[in-house]
DNA sequence: GTCTATAAATAGATAGAC
DNA sequence: GTCTATCTATTTATAGAC
């Protein structure tokens, strides 16, 4: 998923895995640093320590902190425009296909935990990380979910939905959902019952029925 | 909305004013900070050059960075609490309160640019910045929330829904499109059609008619 | 690839004059 | 209420030895 790209393209096999080592802790350590702390208020000493890496080795592996965010920025979004485009390339119902992406979605921020919160941020900052490569596996996401609805009109299955709104509407609740897991917490010792009874499933559950539902001819 | 704490409190009438104003710089100041670059990002110094007001005077104004990053919070979520808790205790349908629960965050998001990312960034960290007295005005809002679909329930309107599930799919899409807004202009100039065609009335409707329809006795 | 040492700028916060 | 000056810690980044 991560590719190295600077380093002595000719490296015998030995320092590729130490390299990858040393750098995919590196890589984890600033996920974990930008996603509590953001672009602006995260440290590079803070990253160096957690990741048990000399800070001069953060230098030596990306050309500055930016380059560093945006490497992560860049593996994020590559992943889920890769497992959206599967959902919507695959052989099955326009139906199954909307199911199919809101658990390509879900799946990717469990999968990371750092996503949620990091396109929280991102979004917070108006996209200002966002290299091209990026923003085109953004693009790629929105319009595997166009083709999505665009088969589905076809078939007669759904109505025509501007496909960004469907898209805040299944993105918006399950990034929600991942990125409040300890402020539900709180917010259930505060008084506020039912707050962390909602398993991943019910949420990906209802998010599909709802998303589903506003595809469909009636109105209420 | 905002109400002086600290500063003398027989100070007369020109002082109160003349402070308010110091105050409501900072105030407005620091929200864009915060908003822009995350707590720990943002920077005293910048916020007080942009607000055009000596960097001593907030710490007249406020005990800390972080006191001053709180009031934010506190004001922010106590305006939408009492928004929310005017739509859940007027005299409407079960209905029309959903609408109006839709209308009171939308309005609220639009009215402060700031709220949106500062609320996205604030659960990123968990709520770590949260006092006491805003913990119990985001509960109030999910409170609301919850009255309005017993009273649906029990007039047979609405089937029972987790409150926590409508909430995230009611404030998940609208903050994210408010928040989006700058993002979805990049987008579409990247090549996503019918981005920036979505307006606020749109999105409103949508996620109006979407919270309504989950709440409905169909299942998919 | 890994380290130490350090440069140069900026951070949050305070003292004290007016 | 407002200001200047300043303390101390931390910031990103680099130079250069090994």
């Amino acid at each position: 998923m991560v590719k190295r790209r600077k380093p002595s393209a000719g490296g015998r096999r030995t320092q590729e895995v130490r390299s990858a080592t040393s750098r995919h802790r590196l890589l984890t350590a600033a996920a974990a640093e930008f996603a509590a702390r953001g672009f602006a208020g995260a440290s590079v000493d803070r990253i160096a320590r957690v990741a048990r890496v000399n800070k001069a080795m953060i230098y030596y592996h990306f050309a500055s902190k930016a380059a560093l965010y945006r490497e992560i920025l860049r593996d994020m979004f590559e992943a889920v425009a890769m497992r959206v485009a599967a959902a919507a390339g695959a052989t099955a119902t326009p139906d199954d296909k909307v199911r199919a992406f809101v658990d390509a979605i879900a799946t990717e921020a469990e999968a990371r935990p750092h996503f949620p919160p990091i396109w929280f941020r991102e979004i917070a900052e108006g996209g200002a990380h966002l290299d091209s490569t990026t923003l085109a596996s953004i693009a790629a996401v929105v319009k595997s979910l166009r083709h999505i609805l665009h088969e589905g009109c076809t078939a007669g299955r759904f109505r025509p939905v501007d496909p960004l709104l469907v898209h805040a509407g299944i993105v918006g609740p399950i990034l929600l959902y991942f990125a409040s897991a300890s402020l539900r917490g709180r917010l259930q010792r505060g008084g506020v019952t039912g707050a962390s009874t909602i398993s991943r499933d019910d949420v990906v559950a209802h998010v599909q029925r709802v998303a589903l539902m506003a595809l469909e001819g009636r109105t209420v």
